[in-house]
DNA sequence: AGACGAGGCGTTCGTTACGC
DNA sequence: GCGTAACGAACGCCTCGTCT
């Protein structure tokens, strides 16, 4: 399995022993005998909880949440040998798998890597919905997501790090932010750029993009306003450097996007790709440099960074080069269909990909869509010689906005 | 070499109860 | 009747280790 040779570093020395605990509802008793609290917690599936007495069931609720109140938040935690793994399967991913005629499926593999650098992302404040730390740090809510992982996950070791964490940001009203897909950016990387070419992220985020592109012969600079995300990309290239071989290079700038684009050379990289902020969807930090807090107002955000973003995107690019925008509409904002207006303003409009993201279990037996989707746009700049006859084409040929997918 | 089992990952929204 | 809050509920994909 994936992580049996420590994916986790915790759970390395407790799943050995799970094998001979993992039983029955005397669990408890063996346990104890030989294990300890720690075996007895990590070890349990929801089925042996189900069948113990009712006595017994609450004091396991009891003992996994002092276990889990002194252990403190489930973060993921890899070891050098997780990390390593990991990085092997994201250099082995064949990116054409991820192309689905106009979606672009990429699978899991290097999330829990590029998110292991990244434990702020559990506590970003989303409108409507708490944390996942708020929750954890809520004792009769922990004591319920207990209980919830104990009930909903039978075939699982149900109160160890990766159920807990999975029933906390399904906890009604919970969220957390989302990570770019490492394979989706990877075969997007793939197929707009070339080897030794120089790409650019102007909101570099939680690594997702920046860690596909080192497992690719290319030179990535990203820029991120948030402290806590420059960390956590500078922690990921330092580890992974002693690491592994990796065949990309990489440059973090901690400084705002529309400050620091403007003293790049002009025509300097063959690809810009980003997923920029969605206004104030995701508050990432309480930083001033955050864009939606510089521009506090929706038409003075898409002024003051979306526009200025693009612009300079469309300078910096060499002629025939990608811009690579992921963005989506949000509740009261299109801010998808205003970055696809701007967009065809300076580049060609090339294709619109549908990206994969969550899916939605309950819809698994309807007809519908079972996956949630943004779009990403890809634009390329006109090479200079024939940029009048491709603008002649362009107007002639009116695409409406593909913001609403 | 291929089949198979197993664990880890991601991830809201429909339904119901209740107050007004 | 309407709005709001609380609550309940799964599986496809990826990968490795083991077995045949």
């Amino acid at each position: 399995m994936r992580n049996s040779a420590g994916r986790f570093s915790f759970g390395t020395s407790v799943r050995k022993r799970s094998r001979n605990v993992r039983t029955s509802s005397s669990a408890t008793s063996q346990g104890a005998s030989f294990c300890g609290r720690e075996a007895i917690i990590l070890s349990l599936r929801g089925a042996d909880w189900a069948k113990m007495p009712e006595g017994k069931r609450e004091e396991i609720v009891e003992m996994g949440f002092r276990y889990w109140r002194a252990r403190g938040f489930p973060y993921y935690r890899l070891d050098a040998d997780a990390m390593r793994k990991e990085f092997l399967f994201l250099l082995r991913y064949d990116t054409s798998k991820a192309f689905v005629g106009s979606e672009v499926r990429g699978s899991s593999t290097g999330l829990a890597l590029a998110n292991h650098f990244h434990p702020q992302m559990w506590r970003v404040p989303m409108p409507g919905v708490r944390s996942p730390v708020e929750r954890f740090f809520d004792d009769e809510v922990l004591r319920k997501v207990i209980r919830k992982g104990l009930r909903f996950s039978p075939e699982r070791y149900a109160l160890n790090a990766s159920n807990l964490r999975r029933i906390l940001q399904t906890y009604s009203r919970t969220a957390r932010v989302a990570n770019f897909r490492v394979t989706a950016a990877k075969a997007l990387y793939a197929r707009y750029s070339g080897e030794g070419e120089h790409v650019l992220d102007f909101s570099a985020g939680y690594g997702g993009r920046l860690l596909a592109c080192l497992t690719l012969p290319r030179v990535y600079s990203g820029i991120e306003p948030c402290r806590a995300q420059v960390k956590g990309l500078r922690r990921m290239l330092t580890q992974l450097l002693r690491l592994v071989v990796i065949p990309g290079r990489a440059f973090i700038e901690h400084a705002c996007a529309e400050d620091f684009m403007p003293t790049l050379a002009s025509g300097s990289y063959s690809l810009v790709f980003s997923s920029p902020p969605y206004f104030n969807n995701e508050c990432y930090s309480a930083e001033r440099t955050q864009s939606y807090l510089k521009f506090p107002t929706y038409e003075r955000w898409i002024e003051g960074f979306l526009k200025p973003v693009l612009v300079e995107a469309q300078r910096i690019l060499a002629p025939g080069g990608h811009c690579i925008l992921n963005i989506a509409n949000v509740k009261g904002f299109n801010i998808a269909d205003c970055a696809y207006e701007i967009g065809r303003r300076h580049f060609v409009h090339v294709k619109t990909y549908k990206l994969w993201l969550s899916q939605r279990p309950y819809l698994r037996t309807s007809g519908w869509q079972m996956h949630r989707l943004e779009p990403i746009f890809v634009f390329r700049k006109l090479c200079l010689r024939r940029s009048k006859r491709r603008i002649v084409t362009r107007t002639k040929k009116a695409v409406p906005p593909k913001g609403s997918l």
